[in-house]
DNA sequence: TAGATTGTTAATCGATTAACAATC
DNA sequence: TAGATTGTTAATCGATTAACAATC
């Protein structure tokens, strides 16, 4: 909604973390805090923390600090997590299935409507109330239902092709897993997670202990 | 084995992103290319490509460009992926078993040699000749086969306490995936996998596609 | 040799930190 | 009122881009 002039991406980078840590206050009661003990809490400095923030609007109050439960509600809204997505996973091996079954996503809004996979194996299954359908059937699925999210969770040969299915079926984000880069049109955002990056940066640390222990 | 003093952390999460890109060049069979091509293909700035390679070493050859084969043979040694790893994970869940099941982490010479969790339902089973065992073997499991890489996919209530055994066991570094921040003494690598920060920050951008269509 | 492309220095741009007046 | 802490401007630091001489 606001017409801010496009708040830099490191910035929009550390606001699930905020959120995650004001998750953590609020379960504990906690419905006051500074800059400086969020500083302490996530590693940011407290300058960072304020000027961050500040790109959304003054949440803070001189002398007092942050109330945490509605700067929580804030960046929640901020970060669109005051809605629900409906989402399909395409691709239901261990790792499709693991999303599946995460508690986390649905608390969040995230909801999984279907698995698709190609395997006949599994398509019927069912994980967690979730049923594993045919990858033909995906196209009419997320048509029908109004699908907003597709996840890919396939081998990274396949990647392309179902992403172009989610471009034709209407899909406005993709979170992809497969190490492959997908060329949709420029209007559907594509969030990618490539766990081989963040394995093979964890053995460059590990091989270069002395120039970053204790890097944030 | 350089003495550079201290390569960034940015130009470090590119590294295996050129990798990987290298890869699939070697797969093609290309076997030269110049910081141009990969400015194409990487979205990154030839000028920004030339900088990077450069904290490593003059790789290139003016007039020329880059050789394929040379080129990601030298990134996959300073990145440390022409060693073997040996690792465990903790968390024989979906997410587990998927970790343990990717053949792609086995490629790059990490090696799983056991899955644990505390669910008696699972002790005993195999994942790819992959026994999950007892938790509470985990430690002398870790001390008798010098593991070096422990991976957290447990439920982030017992993320720390894993840690800790990990700690304990003389662990090198940590590939966690529970969404919570572990504690562990200093010189432990941890490299922190946070899927809701990731989904979180795709719901962002598709609620401020205006300002974030065709980023980078 | 002529053309191409690197390696590297200098210029620019953007992000982080410091500082402090405003104010609760 | 006195103390605390924000919001915000200015200063610093670091990363990216541009430019070009070196050289294959």
């Amino acid at each position: 909604m606001e017409k801010e002039n496009r708040v830099s991406i490191t910035v929009i980078r550390r606001l699930p973390k905020y959120y995650r840590y004001l998750n953590d206050l609020l379960n504990k009661g906690i419905n006051r805090i500074s800059s400086q003990e969020l500083s302490k809490m996530t590693g940011f400095t407290a300058s960072q923390i304020r000027q961050d923030l500040n790109n959304f609007g003054g949440f803070g109050q001189q002398g007092y600090g942050y109330n945490v439960e509605d700067l929580h509600s804030q960046l929640g809204k901020i970060l669109g997590l005051d809605k629900v997505y409906k989402s399909v996973i395409a691709g239901a091996g261990n790792l499709g299935q693991a999303i599946a079954n995460y508690r986390g996503f649905q608390d969040a809004g995230f909801e999984v409507l279907s698995l698709f996979d190609k395997n006949p194996k599994l398509i019927g299954i069912k994980i967690r109330d979730i049923e594993i359908r045919d990858v033909d059937e995906m196209e009419s699925f997320i048509k029908e239902n109004g699908i907003e999210i597709g996840i890919i969770t396939t081998p990274k040969e396949s990647a392309q092709m179902i992403a172009e299915i989610f471009e034709r079926s209407g899909i406005k984000g993709i979170w992809n897993f497969a190490p492959a880069d997908i060329k949709v049109k420029e209007d559907i955002i594509v969030e990618n997670v490539y766990l081989n990056e963040s394995l093979f940066a964890l053995s460059y640390f590990m091989n270069n202990k002395k120039d970053y222990v204790r890097r944030d």
